[in-house]
DNA sequence: TTATGTATGATACAATATATCAATAATAGC
DNA sequence: GCTATTATTGATATATTGTATCATACATAA
């Protein structure tokens, strides 16, 4: 779990706090290493002993934890799914490009590349769109699956 | 409307037909030329004459619209829209690539380029992942909204 | 210690999506 | 044309997902 401690370090740097609350959320999802939706991940959390934890509470940490670029949301999806970065000291990635499989729902959080955002780019261009997204979703078929 | 006897061909070469309510939800799709979201939808095809039509009903015509490729299905944001090459004659498009805009939610079908797929193929081949995906959404600022 | 802001609890409800079975319409085979 | 079979739609119930709202607890600074 030192990806705790470290999530906890880096919302010290931004001023905010990982409560007790926020850290049973983010353990769920680090624990389980699948996206999950919020009703799932409250279920998990209410698998603990710990007091019950209402879907809106969930609801309001993830966003938080999103904020914190914490945990990613996957808008095709609507799943949750820690960041593959928490530890990492570099606090700068590359957009995130996921990963995610048809079959067994894992997913895979790699990094755009330059190419790739740049030929993303240069058809929106073409229409006068400017790219405003963060990250980039695609499904298929992961290595496990791809017997 | 045009688009309507294109996409009756198109159902008849497939050995499927374009039923009347059918018609009526894919003539609603095309009348707004916006996103729709399935119940947005409903509403619209009830402020016609037209016998009421309850969800249900809609999201299996999407269902069936989707298959015949009359309308595609924006997961990202939950809503559908009609495919801009309905009456086109080539039948085989590249995939399309979906530029919505955050402000004001009109959304451009774009072709994938292949230098595009190239490049997203290329980082998913890294991790053993094979690429499904039939389409690409990404967000922004559309030029209307680009001041 | 009080005031202020932040986080959580507790409910209610809105919005979205699916399951199921009955009724009707279309079509093929006779 | 008539019946068996399939495809489509109607009708209803319910599951799932997401938000709004207000009250309460908790922490921190003045």
């Amino acid at each position: 779990m030192n990806s705790i401690l470290s999530a906890e370090q880096k919302c010290a740097e931004n001023g905010v706090k990982l409560t007790k609350r926020r850290k049973e959320v983010l353990t769920a999802l680090l624990e389980c290493n699948i996206a999950l939706s919020a009703y799932e991940l409250t279920e998990r959390c209410n698998q603990q002993g710990e007091p019950a934890m209402p879907p809106m509470s969930v609801y309001r940490i993830l966003e938080f934890l999103e904020e914190q670029s914490l945990v990613h949301r996957l808008s095709t999806t609507n799943k949750y799914i820690a960041c593959s970065h928490i530890s990492c000291d570099h606090s700068h990635f590359r957009r995130p490009q996921f990963l995610i499989c048809n079959d067994c729902t894992r997913v895979q959080e790699v990094n755009v590349t330059p190419e790739t955002l740049k030929a993303i780019e240069r058809v929106a261009a073409n229409v006068g769109f400017n790219l405003g997204d963060k990250q980039l979703e695609v499904s298929g078929t992961c290595s496990d699956c791809t017997q």
